[in-house]
DNA sequence: GTTTTCTTTTGCCCTATGTCAAAAAATCAT
DNA sequence: ATGATTTTTTGACATAGGGCAAAAGAAAAC
């Protein structure tokens, strides 16, 4: 074991057993692989509108979601464009923190008090990189998210923004629960005022 | 050693060595690996319009590009709906062929006459799974994939359609050369009409 | 080289969605 | 609770880009 920063606190085998089994859904993973895992993380907690990844900055940080929503944007000129939401069992990290050693492109802020566990980026990408269980865990990581970017920039492309937002809230029904219009709103590319007509239906 | 299918005609190394190249351009893979990846391979030629790919079925292979483009499309209510095109170092498959042992949800089609090997799904899966290396590459593969298609959305939700344009002939030359405006247009998300007069200036 | 087929261009009109702004409602802080 | 702030709703108007169809041009087939 070669953790190289963090855990000040440890995390019990009980209080990882919830993402265990989150993380077996993509993909078979060894307890002792978890295990390595696990040594490398700590628990943490944030207030509502807490950004945990900021555009320019590399906090070398990288969560798994136990509790809480978290939104992913970029600012495109002044105007915040949602590009995901996180909730619980999911893994938030910059794609350009973690393999390429930038700065990230986007911000990553909570939507809601948010309960996680930690884990250094250089951590993450040590074990993501180098043990093969975790390096195909990782990759389903990635497929899932490809498909779902895929599959949005499909209907992006192909349905008008009211079944935009009725596929987009029979797939997230949660999200769309706890998300402001807004951020749904930029998500699907649509103005606000467009998904509140759409809404009063 | 265990080679499951296809290679009738052996690959040489000479006739690899352009597409090691390009994978190292990826993610440095031994000697050893590729050489167990080149067994699986079987060289392969295709006439222009050619499909590699389509939707509904599981023909169980997998490509390396040499020579020539190809273009992945969906049919969505009788309409194409183009989601990539793929070049020269470029790896063509179906996804949901690769790991959800599914029929393909997209065509791809050849754009112009093409050389590639071709490797079954199947080794290719095993190889991709099973080998540190060649499953570290195929992430970075899935990585750039999710980026490009991340970077398309996000101008699909920012930019209006001239500036799309501009910004897909500025990143892909080559492809804006070869493809038809037609299927550029798809890509894009608008229609030839629209694309026609955007280029009249 | 002619004919046929496929692709691009162009014109005209139309609608989904954007823009801007102000009012109403909800949420937050004290 | 009460006022301050943020978010959502609603209205009036503007426009980018779609739909359709015909003509022009290019490529493929014979």
């Amino acid at each position: 074991m070669t953790s190289s920063a963090l855990p000040t606190t440890t995390v019990s085998a009980e209080d990882f057993a919830e993402v265990a089994v989150g993380m077996r859904q993509a993909w078979p993973v060894s307890d002792s692989a978890l295990a390595e895992l696990r040594a490398c993380l700590a628990p943490c907690r944030f207030r509502k509108r807490h950004l945990l990844i900021r555009e320019g900055a590399a906090l070398g940080k990288a969560y798994f979601l136990n509790r809480g929503m978290t939104r992913s944007y970029w600012i495109v000129d002044g105007q915040e464009v949602t590009t995901s939401f996180s909730t619980e069992g999911g893994l938030v990290f910059s794609m350009d923190e973690l393999y390429y050693g930038l700065a990230s492109q986007e911000y990553v802020e909570t939507v809601e008090p948010v309960e996680a566990f930690a884990i250094t980026v250089d951590d993450l990408r040590r074990l993501t990189c180098g043990n093969l269980e975790l390096t195909n865990w990782m990759r389903v990581i990635h497929q899932n998210e490809y498909r779902r970017i895929h599959r949005s920039h499909k209907e992006q492309l192909t349905l008008p923004a009211r079944e935009r937002y009725e596929a987009f809230a029979a797939q997230f029904p949660s999200v769309c629960r706890r998300a402001r219009l807004t951020d749904i709103a930029s998500y699907l590319g649509i103005t606000s005022s467009t998904l509140s007509r759409i809404r009063a239906k």
